[in-house]
DNA sequence: GCCCACTCCG
DNA sequence: CGGAGTGGGC
């Protein structure tokens, strides 16, 4: 099984690349995050002439999580379940090969001291409850998406001058590392410990991707029976390379199930 | 000499269409009209690239005039020269091979018995003061653009229906004449006297192209000694076939000058 | 329908 | 820098 995950930062934006890259890579699963779509807008016609079923809940302008993948997922389900009605589109399960896949577009913070580096805080906690409620790390689970945290100095382009910044605070790590005692394992590094490889170039700042001055914040995860059947994990550079660009660019684990 | 006229309806926007177009055709001189960018924004690098030069004054969001070619324009003015200084980017001249080019975007007029419709029909007779003044109907002269005016019925789609309605109305047809009998000879229709062709269909009226729901708008007028030398003039449709046109199409005429 | 300006956001 | 929303114009 291949598995893929790309910060979309607007799926309408991102179509041809994302279409691009499904017709030459064929994962068999694709989760994508800020789609920044409301579900009647969601263009799910080109996607399904590719062979793709869609799961999507999105929103105007901001967040959106969808699950694009070749056979119908068994199962899905939205948000935390706990009853929050006001909660934002971040959170999008869908069991497909019985094995349930966790897309989050974690909250990206703002800046510590904020209300919204709290509420970042509070949804990674709420995420863990959610893991203990339902799973079990015995069990085969993915957990994938932009988690807005790079985890090591190793996935920031400066760990020193960036520590304490937003995506690299030790509260986050702290959270970040509870999350993952829980029972994950993140299968990019089983595959590249020591590669200084990024997922995320900003933007604003100029020649970002040239300079090489990126961010891990994208991620795969499986608990310790899953991983263990992953053959490979790797960051695909080029479609951060194409025109019209996102600001992240896709990572992709294949597993030896079924 | 091969001239064309073409409404790009922004030429950010239509850089490829017109770089493609120009690489293609290479045209002596092409006036474009809607340029809608300031004039420190206008892209005058990739269209020098290709071997033009450029004349042109515009204004943010609306309106603006240029005038690409091959050789230097020997002269460049603006505006009617009447120290309007409100005076909206409607009219540049160039002057090319001794022949003035006067392109035009010529005020749509939004409807009749509004504001924006007197000030279509001022604007036409303002013009025509303009060629009274400054040149006179037996020397080469070049009238090319937007005017906003299907002059006769076989120049709108649905004559019978569309009379009275703005760019279609007795008192436009009446402002033209009386520029045209001054001293101006209809190119295109020199070379296609009763071709039912288009050079502007709606974006709002769902597939106005393939059911050709079109006005013949945009035009290329001459002063009888220059309009003699014309050897062809045609509408070139594929423009507005192709991905992101302009909602008008280029119209192309040659002269045996030079 | 599509272009552009402006604003918010990251 | 570049999504997306809104609003104006044609």
């Amino acid at each position: 099984m291949k598995i893929a995950t790309f910060n979309a930062n607007g799926i309408r934006a991102r179509l041809p690349i994302i279409l691009e890259w499904l017709d030459k890579e064929s994962p068999d699963v694709l989760c994508l995050q800020e789609t920044k779509v409301q579900d009647v807008d969601f263009p799910r016609e080109p996607i399904e002439n590719l062979g793709y079923h869609c799961a999507f809940r999105g929103q105007k302008a901001y967040n959106g999580v969808a699950i694009l993948s070749k056979r119908p997922p068994e199962k899905v389900s939205l948000g935390f379940g706990d009853g929050d009605v006001s909660e934002e589109p971040r959170l999008l399960v869908a069991t497909i090969n019985n094995i349930p896949i966790v897309n989050t577009y974690v909250p990206q913070g703002y800046a510590p001291e904020s209300d919204k580096f709290r509420y970042k805080l509070e949804w990674l906690q709420r995420l863990g409850s959610y893991f203990v409620r339902y799973f079990q790390p015995d069990i085969p689970l993915l957990w994938v998406g932009d988690l807005n945290v790079a985890p090591e100095p190793i996935d920031v382009y400066d760990p020193k001058g960036l520590l304490g910044h937003v995506g690299f605070h030790p509260d986050e790590h702290e959270a970040l590392s509870a999350l993952k005692a829980w029972g994950f394992v993140d299968v990019f590094r089983r595959h590249e410990s020591g590669s200084k490889m990024y997922t995320f170039w900003d933007y604003r700042i100029p020649n970002a991707v040239p300079r090489n001055l990126g961010w891990r914040l994208d991620h795969i995860l499986a608990t310790p029976p899953l991983a263990q059947k992953s053959t490979r994990a790797w960051i695909d550079m080029s479609p951060r390379l194409a025109n019209k660009p996102s600001d992240h660019t896709f990572v992709v684990a294949e597993f030896e199930v079924d």
